[in-house]
DNA sequence: CTGTTAGCGCTTTCAA
DNA sequence: TTGAAAGCGCTAACAG
């Protein structure tokens, strides 16, 4: 079903076909009916690769995401799905697994894919070399999550968050607080998450030796467990993504733990499913559907503005504290 | 960068530089080398909107989902991700959030957008539209997770594995079970699950008074709650998807029942989170990954062999049980 | 083995 | 307001 035919079939041009889906204005009321008419009859829809090929602009936005196995970067792909169709766009996701080398991969099959623009969370924009590539091609990108003074990036303050959950915490009563982080090479927010949670424990004056690094794949149940075997062990954990304090939950409850009469779980990222755990889960929440949207609408004004993204264009939105039921002051202290 | 630089710049033909990319064989080698050096130097990457209009196929699988904030179809979409990447393949995923208007409408766009083929997930292959619109463009597809005799589907027989279920539960004693369900009208899965239900409490010698239906997107924790408050209370629950089962056991709590003392709380579909919740998800596991993976399988077996995919092509993948710690024997039973 | 060339379906000047 | 025609980047005959 081409234009050729519905032009044919109507008894006009191609080029009035085009008109009549592209500026109805240009056309008379009348030939714009009748063609509007033939075409749906025929179910005629304009092939999008040629149209791309001629105009230069595909209507596509690529993302490129660690994995939607984590529901926090499910949750932002709803959100720029949403806003991209509302904004007339395709997306084209892919995933990375969290490696350094499929990312490069993603960019190079975007940029092959024609794609108008690219929102993606890299593992840490300091060093990623599909960033790099991507920025020499002047193709709009907008980073999500990630946060980085060279780039536009729409994140929240992780380091802040988690510092100002240290004092909460401390605030609370507890001393000796542990951080079960994601691998910091894979992830630059665990990076950042790490620094707020050393940043706030030397404000509450506390010490901070405890830091367990663990995969964001596998389970590492066991890993928390042991560590909350030790002696003197935490009375509170600082989780650096939901997923973890998931686990971590399950590590207490193995270690014959309560939460949170016996351990205080906190997690980071609000994701929705944490609502409906039993005991509810307390988090650092991020407004993850937003993160998406936001970077679409960054995205798509500069497509149409022609306003080039910088660094200047990056947005800091806010984060929220989640009280919920895993969190609370430690035995000792009551 | 189009071909005609790279021609320029190597001093060879523009077929030339495309045969060193589409047929590498058909060129001496040091004609390859040479344009293979000139191609990266330049960072030349072929143009897939003008091969696709040219060649007539896009290499894209477009792929149609009620929602990705449910772990199931998540898990799904890595599997398709993964395989459509190791098969050459692009994916251009679309969410419906259970409506019928956007089942249409992601069809419609996938349609104009080139792709080679499909994989959906609709409400119901009996009654959506867009299968039938999608039927008379002759496009190969596959439906996932859907069963019906009239389409090539990849699911598991949910009503057989639930109609085991609670086989199984009777065994340990449980006399009155109740359905937590998805609403119908969104899920064909929902129904073939209730038809399961209905038939499995037949079997046992049961009555099957309660069904309660839910909708998908909702928390519908209260309504569980509320079906707990009655007399006789259910002593198990079985929920048509493991996200409704998470809500149950929340019910519980709020209802005062311990799981699985009180109550035995089991879902459907196996997402890889229920095994590091507390308790353990007791739950009827789906492969979710495979499914997506034998899609996509069957999909580029038949564009690239050309036999057409009719309804023989469905496959019925195994089911499992996950013991979990939701499930247990009643308390009057012991 | 390599080059020339037509044309995929569409948009967009330019003329009428 | 409408039509004719060029050309986006690529592949695949066909010719040499």
């Amino acid at each position: 079903m081409s234009i050729q035919a519905v032009a044919d079939q109507a008894g006009v041009s191609v080029a009035t076909v085009s008109r009549v889906f592209n500026s109805p204005a240009k056309v008379t009321p009348e030939t714009r009916e009748h063609v509007e008419k033939i075409a749906l009859a025929l179910g005629y829809l304009p092939n999008a690769s040629a149209r791309t090929l001629r105009t230069q602009r595909s209507r596509v936005l690529g993302v490129v995401l660690p994995t939607l196995l984590n529901p926090v970067f499910a949750e932002c792909l709803e959100g720029i799905a949403r806003s991209a169709t509302r904004a007339g766009y395709s997306i084209l996701p892919l995933t990375t697994d969290y490696r350094i080398e499929q990312e490069e991969q993603a960019v190079n099959q975007l940029l092959a894919g024609n794609v108008d623009g690219m929102i993606l969370v890299v593992s840490n924009p300091a060093t990623s070399r599909a960033l790099k590539r991507l920025c020499v091609t002047r193709l709009p990108y907008v980073l999500a999550y990630n946060r980085h003074p060279d780039h536009p990036c729409i994140s929240v303050d992780s380091e802040q968050a988690v510092s100002e959950l240290v004092l909460r915490l401390a605030s609370l009563g507890h001393q000796n607080i542990a951080m079960v982080s994601g691998q910091f090479g894979a992830s630059d927010r665990a990076q950042q998450r790490c620094r707020g949670f050393r940043r706030g424990m030397k404000t509450a004056d506390l010490a901070d030796t405890q830091i367990l690094e663990v995969p964001f794949v596998k389970t590492a149940v066991g890993e928390i467990t042991e560590l909350l075997s030790r002696q003197p062990r935490p009375s509170a954990l600082i989780c650096s993504n939901d997923l973890l304090a998931i686990r971590s939950l399950r590590a207490a409850y193995l270690a014959g733990l309560r939460v949170p009469l016996d351990l205080t779980v906190v997690g980071f990222d609000g994701i929705a499913l944490g609502e409906d755990l039993t005991p509810i889960l307390s988090t650092i929440t991020q407004p993850n559907a937003d993160i998406g949207r936001c970077s679409v609408e960054l995205l798509v004004q500069a497509l149409t503005g022609g306003s080039a993204l910088t660094p200047d264009s990056s947005v800091s939105l806010a984060y929220g504290f989640r009280v919920g039921e895993s969190c609370a002051a430690p035995l000792h202290a009551t």
